[in-house]
Order: structure tokens, then C-alpha cells, then sequence
DNA sequence: ATGGTGGTCCAACCA
């Protein structure tokens, strides 16, 4: 089973990349975020004529997820228990007995600001949402954009960034906390090039001076990651005309 | 050294 996840940075004007890169990566399952539309303007047609189910968790301009595959989904879950939010930022589901979590982790702007505590905030609501996801899924997938980067290595200019937002250590621990629970950051289960990112700043030319992080995640359950094959970032779309900020981030499993 | 792009939607926010 082939998952991946991708930032679309608005499916209105992403569809037909979204559509191409199904053609020819051909994932079972593609969750998206960031989709910027509302449920109902969500064109689950265009993913049906291609062979996938889709389902949509929207919100108008901001936000929004989606998980795509081609096995039916069930058991869609969209909010936190015990966690007020109008940002949809969430989509579970169950896709052929594995538990996909889909995520759009806040940015937080900037550590200390208001929109940093919302962040800590929903990271804390998510780690117990885990915890008894994991209790009730053996095969569990957590993945999306986790707008945190998990060490120097996925920061082009550690030195430079520093612990700023995405960096801090308050950031990375929330993280820990979640890979504590027993998931693990597939992508470094194997073999990577150096400075392998997964997004760069539309500004400065962020990806011709390849200055991005990574911040797009796969993580896996204990079984999962054992079944884990290969997982990799494809580059390509992000050289498309007029590409979304990040690009997909795949997972091989052998299930 | 600074500022720079892009999406939504038309002023300003978000990233």
C-alpha cells in the first residue's frame, strides 16, 4: 500500500496537479490539506472518474483536509474529543483495515504569539486523540503537515533558524511526546540525501537556493513501520507551473 | 543587507 500526503495550498487551483500526480505515482491513498474550500464545493467527481473515493473535511479560504484512495473509507472522524475548533485541520479514516489520520498541524506564526499557544494547544488535544487511536488500531498511519521540523537535518540553515517557529523546542518535544506513544518518522527509517525537504517559501526563491524543511511527516505504528519499505520525497511537482509551496511525501508499505 | 511570493478575495490575513 502506497500513502502519501501533500499541502495543496487551495484544491481549486491545485486540482489538476492533484489529479496528474495521481496518474502517474499512482498512490492508494493521497491525503491532502490545506484545500481552502468548503465541503460541498469539494469535486469529489473529478477523484471518482479517476478511480478514488474521496472525502472532504472543508472551510472556506482557510484550512481544509482530504483523504483520497481507492479502497471506500469508513469511520470518518474530523474533531478532537473534548476540543473546540471551527479550523478543519482533521480527517480519520479507516482505508482496507488501516487507520489513516490526516493532519494539518496550526503554523503558529511565531513562538510566543497567540496562534503559537493554539498550536501546543491542538498538538496536546491530538497526542490523547492518538493515544486511543492507537489503542483501538494495531495499523496506524499519522501523516500530513506537521509544520514542525524534527531536527537539524530537515532545516536547511539550522544555524540561522534556530529555534524559531516550526524549531522550537517546545514544538519538537510535543512531537517527541507523539512518537512516544510508539509511532516512527518512516522517512528516516531508510536511507536519505542530504538537505531532503518537503516545503519552501514561495518568497526568496526558497526552492531554487533549495532553502526549505521538512515538515510533511508519515508516521506509522509499531506494524506499520515494520512493513515500511521505502519512503521518499518527489520533488517533481514542485517544479510544475504554478505549484503549491509543498510537495508529496510517500510512504512504500508492504501490506 | 533587505526584501522578495502566493491564495483568498479586494483589505487584510495566512503561510
Amino acid at each position: 500500500m502506497k500513502i502519501a500526503t501533500w499541502n495543496v495550498n487551495s484544491l481549486n487551483v491545485r486540482l489538476p496537479h492533484v489529479l496528474e500526480w495521481l496518474e502517474t505515482a499512482t498512490p492508494d491513498v493521497l491525503v491532502l490539506q490545506e484545500i481552502k474550500q468548503i465541503t460541498e464545493a469539494f469535486d469529489q467527481e473529478s477523484f471518482r472518474a479517476a478511480g478514488y473515493h474521496a472525502v472532504a473535511s472543508g472551510q472556506k479560504t482557510y484550512n481544509g483536509v482530504a483523504v483520497i484512495s481507492r479502497g471506500e473509507s469508513s469511520d470518518h472522524i474530523t474533531d478532537f474529543p473534548d476540543f473546540e475548533d471551527s479550523q478543519r485541520r482533521v480527517l480519520a479514516a479507516t482505508i482496507d483495515g488501516v487507520r489513516v489520520v490526516n493532519l494539518y498541524v496550526p503554523n503558529g506564526h511565531s513562538v510566543g504569539s497567540e496562534k503559537y499557544q493554539y498550536k501546543l494547544g491542538w498538538l496536546a488535544a491530538l497526542h490523547n486523540f492518538l493515544q486511543v487511536e492507537l489503542k483501538d488500531h494495531e495499523r496506524l498511519v499519522v501523516l500530513g503537515d506537521f509544520n514542525i521540523a524534527p531536527d537539524d537535518r530537515d532545516v536547511y540553515d539550522p544555524e540561522k533558524w534556530g529555534e524559531a517557529i516550526l524549531c522550537s523546542p517546545a514544538e519538537r518535544a510535543a512531537l517527541g511526546k507523539l512518537l512516544d506513544l510508539g509511532l516512527t518518522d518512516v522517512f528516516r527509517q531508510f536511507d536519505q540525501p542530504d538537505s531532503t525537504f518537503s516545503w519552501w517559501d514561495y518568497r526568496a526563491a526558497g526552492f531554487r537556493r533549495n532553502a526549505g524543511l521538512r515538515i510533511d511527516l508519515i508516521l506509522a505504528s509499531e506494524a506499520l513501520a515494520k512493513a515500511c519499505q521505502n519512503s521518499y520525497v518527489d520533488r517533481e511537482p514542485r517544479t510544475w507551473e504554478r505549484p503549491s509551496d509543498h510537495t508529496p511525501v510517500v510512504a512504500d508499505f508492504d501490506i
